[in-house]
RNA sequence: UCCUCGGUAGCUCAACGGCAGAGCAUCCGGCUGUUAACCGGAGGGUUGUAGGUUCGAAUCCUACCCGAGGAG
């Protein structure tokens, strides 16, 4: 996996590059779907490709899980099992040490799981992490690293700092002894971690820096710490990342924080805001956010984003969205997520574009005014 | 014609002498490295009608109306 920057914007710190894998190209910046479980909730990979998405997230924790790995090496790799043939970043299941604090305990060792689905131990040390993801047949593998719940006390932020910086060098080890049998072919991202203390980021990537990861990843934010507070966040950690290396914003997908983001210096982005809201009736469209399942659309003939080009905006109104969300209907959600990552990509695509005609301020201003403006919002006389 | 059971929120039903509630539906809000087709909130009632008993009636009594079943 190589990456290559093709193009800085003149006022911004916003960057255009390109991930050379043995998928294809990843243009930067990117937006991942995210399809935990080896799907992307309701849609098939084809209207992904259609949707001109690159690259998706799964999750190793979930996988490894159901169906388990020796499954999914057994059906020829992730790719082939899950009918993708796009690049793949998988998580290292660092989230759920956060997100099933109540069904695990988190040790120097590893991370010890019960199971969610029905209950049974799991241990997941780093080095389990990196043979779980280079077993599934990822492209990107991420490093296991702990997150916590903001806010949290300085000496929870600071152990948890400690303790990703040595299980991010276990997994790099445990990739070069891979690589040592003729495996671990994956790229592997770092996780910076520190929580909102600037200090404490600055000291995990002061060691996570020397290390020979092919990217780095923001961890541990929009945690409950606030938009402005996260951004800064971005800007201190974008300062410090090296140039020549992807930077990876983790969990980070509303579009203002994007566009926000991208200002700083970020290339990649997953997020499962624009599908889950989509899949409950809620999409994000150039004008705002339009909750299209509420009465107000019922006998709104228009498309759910009147300048958006995907499937379901060419083909059905806000009026059948409406009335599939209110009867119950699969296709529903279907349609709606079909929308959502169309509009995710084409939103980092245009910035994309911007960056590379070194007008990426005046698209930020113009994007936040549009999409402030809650234009064609209002239902439809 | 008589007998039995029933009539409470839009729907299905609780409460059976002591502040009329639930689920669903409706409406609204939330959702940021997915335990999530989820979570939260709100609106909505002359308890079939008219009387009576009682300090107090959805609840007990009487008549009537409506529905279901049964007998003839």
């Amino acid at each position: 996996m190589v990456f290559t920057l093709e193009a800085r914007d003149t006022r911004t710190a916003a960057r255009a590059g390109r991930l050379r894998g043995p998928r294809g190209d990843v243009r930067t910046p990117a937006f991942m779907p995210v399809g935990t479980v080896g799907s992307v909730k309701s849609v098939t990979p084809d209207e992904l490709a259609a949707a001109d998405v690159e690259i998706l997230l799964a999750n190793t924790y979930h996988l490894s899980l159901r169906p388990g790995v020796d499954t999914v090496r057994e059906m020829g790799g992730l790719h082939r099992f899950m009918g993708w043939q796009g690049t793949i970043l998988t998580d290292s299941g660092g989230f759920q040490v956060m997100s099933l604090s109540a069904l695990r305990t988190v040790k120097d060792s590893g991370v010890e799981f019960r199971s969610h689905l029905d209950g049974s131990r799991h241990v997941l040390s780093p080095e389990d992490a990196i043979r779980i993801q280079d077993g599934l047949g990822t492209d990107i593998a991420m490093s296991l690293d702990e997150l916590v719940q903001l806010p949290a006390e300085p000496a929870t932020v600071r152990s948890a700092v400690n303790r990703t910086v040595e299980w991010a060098a276990r997994g790099l080890d445990e990739r070069e002894r891979l690589r040592g049998e003729g495996r671990g072919a994956m790229a592997l991202f770092g996780i910076n971690q520190g929580g909102t203390d600037p200090a404490e980021r600055r000291r995990c990537f002061e060691r996570l820096g020397a290390m020979p990861f092919d990217g780095f990843a923001l961890g541990g934010l929009w945690v409950g710490e606030g938009r402005s507070l996260g951004l800064e966040m971005v800007e201190h950690d974008c300062g410090v990342f090296p140039a020549d290396r992807p930077r990876y914003l983790m969990g980070v997908g509303h579009p203002i924080d994007i566009v926000e983001s991208i200002a700083r210096g970020v290339d990649m982005f997953d997020c499962v805001l624009p599908t889950r809201n989509a899949r409950r009736g809620t999409v994000f469209i150039s004008t705002g956010r339009l909750v299209v399942k509420n009465a107000a659309y019922a006998r709104d003939p228009r498309p759910l984003d009147p300048d958006c080009d995907c499937y379901t905006c060419r083909r059905f109104s806000r009026a059948y969205l409406r009335h599939l969300f209110a009867a119950g209907e699969l296709l529903g959600m279907r349609l709606a997520t079909i929308h959502a990552v169309h509009h995710m990509t084409r939103l980092v695509r245009d910035a994309r574009s911007a960056i590379e005609a070194g007008t990426y301020a005046a698209f930020r201003t113009e994007f936040l005014e549009r999409f402030g403006s809650g234009a064609s919002l209002a239902p439809a006389a």
